[in-house]
RNA sequence: GGACAGGUGGCCGAGUGGUUAAAGGCAGCAGACUGUAAAUCUGCCCGUGCAAGCGUACGCUGGUUCGAAUCCAGCCCUGUCCA
């Protein structure tokens, strides 16, 4: 499908785009003016990981084709949760938890999106501003009236539920108006015309454009991305030690880069498409290479989604560290380091440097020849490590870390 | 409020008195093979300890028993049906 604006050629030439609803009106719109178009996200964890990346993605790309993107904080929806897809109600989250999270989230998205007052300037709002101010039998009878129960119960988000023979509590049936009422929110306030999401949204998005046409006579439109998987069909974004964060606090910027590095021959330039600003040309180079050169397109997917995430300079760092550890067999700056005055234990020294996380993990590894030092596999967990100059130890072929002589403390 | 079914390790799921730290699968980690990939094969997979062991764990609390995830009582939670 060939479009006229530059917002869908973008979307559609790298991936994004999985349904839409009334594409030839929204594409003749985006053509001729700029427009504002949001994604909600929930403030329930303090830091967002690579599965929101999608998404934070869309509004970048939103911005770069000369719109103005709108992040939607979900201060007031938090506090009911999402019931779509999810098998068990969630936690529900305090207020001053809440305020925490958006501050922190705020940061991730500074580095995606350019924030202001200009015409395409991004900005981020919180529903919690007037869905905290809503009065029950007002909103009943204005918004309420809209929504019929009987098409409600037909949302897969809600039938799966259901199905499932799970509970779905009232409150959280209400999440769909909620939602559909913030995008109502938004087009008065915002002039807001679009929303995004994963393809699970779609039941939601959908509401929340029959609702603007009914109350307001708007035509609004809602675009979904699709479900990014892995190609061995896994969700994406789960390493051994759990999410991939997008916040350094939370992940390391060499985890974060080896994390793309370590992708699927199959994915990269799938990866390469959504999460880099690489141009096309170039992306359809990069994944046709052929047999092992194809490690350098994952360098590349490596460099340039930590630079837009972490830095230029991080992902620098990590690239060097990465060259010195796997294709030189030192070490490198980026990787964790344990300062030890004399000599240490193995175990002291793997756990010490986070490569396990318990001692009995740490002898298993012994046991099983994964644990190194220098390259030279360790067979006795009573060992000790003499540490004159720097030494690396290893967990497996991926997880490093380096001792140096000093005075520890 | 009543009847019935159920709540097991990150997830799914077996287990109805001892040999059960709890089958099997998924996910994860390591080894071999490779390209820091995939697939495959092998090992590991609660904590602590060199180890015998100890601690903790089968919704919660108590009880029966030499011994309980398994039996009993009460409670909490979930689902289905009834009022």
């Amino acid at each position: 499908m060939s479009y006229q604006s530059d917002l869908l050629t973008v979307l559609g030439n790298r991936g994004y785009i999985h349904q839409q609803t009334d594409a030839v009106a929204f594409d003749a719109l985006a053509a001729k003016q700029i427009v504002p178009g949001y994604i909600g996200f929930d403030p329930t964890a303090p830091s967002l990981h690579v599965g929101s990346l999608v998404q934070i993605m869309l509004l970048r790309r939103l911005q770069q084709t000369g719109h103005k993107p709108i992040v939607l904080m979900g201060g007031g929806t938090g506090k009911i949760g999402d019931p779509s897809f999810k098998d068990e109600a969630r936690k529900l989250l305090g207020e001053d938890g809440i305020k925490a999270n958006v501050a922190s989230i705020r940061r991730i998205f500074e580095r995606f999106l350019t924030f202001g007052d200009g015409p395409t300037d991004a900005v981020m709002l919180d529903n919690a501003d007037w869905l905290d101010a809503l009065e029950y039998i007002p909103f009943l009878r204005d918004v309420g009236q809209h929504f019929s129960v009987n098409r409600m119960l037909s949302f897969d988000s809600v039938k799966l539920r259901l199905d499932r023979e799970q509970s779905l509590s009232f409150l959280e049936f209400n999440y769909m108006i909620l939602q559909a009422y913030d995008f109502l929110e938004l087009s008065r306030r915002a002039g807001c015309r679009l929303q995004m999401g994963g393809s699970d949204q779609w039941g939601n998005i959908v509401n929340g454009i029959e609702l603007a046409r009914r109350m307001d006579g708007t035509d609004v439109f809602g675009l979904t991305t699709p479900l990014i998987t892995t190609a061995d069909g896994g969700k994406m974004g789960k390493t051994m030690s759990g999410a991939v964060w997008l916040h350094e606090d939370q992940l390391p910027h060499f985890d974060y880069w080896q994390f793309w590095r370590n992708a699927d021959d199959r994915d990269v330039g799938r990866f390469l498409r959504l999460f880099t600003d690489l141009p096309l040309d170039e992306i359809r180079r990069l994944e046709a290479l052929p047999g092992a050169e194809i490690n350098e397109a994952k360098k590349v997917l490596a460099n340039e989604a930590t630079a837009m995430c972490r830095g230029r300079a991080a992902a620098e760092e990590a690239a060097e560290t990465a060259r010195r550890t796997f294709e030189e067999g030192s070490g490198g700056a980026a990787l964790p380091t344990l300062t030890v005055s004399g000599s240490i234990g193995v175990l002291d020294a793997l756990l010490g440097l986070g490569l396990v996380k318990s001692k009995g993990e740490a002898k298993r590894l012994i046991a099983g020849g994964g644990a190194r030092v220098d390259g030279e596999a360790i067979g006795d967990e009573a060992a000790s490590i003499a540490v004159t100059a720097p030494r690396r130890l290893s967990a497996g072929k991926k997880h490093h870390g380096m001792l140096v002589p000093g005075n520890a403390d």
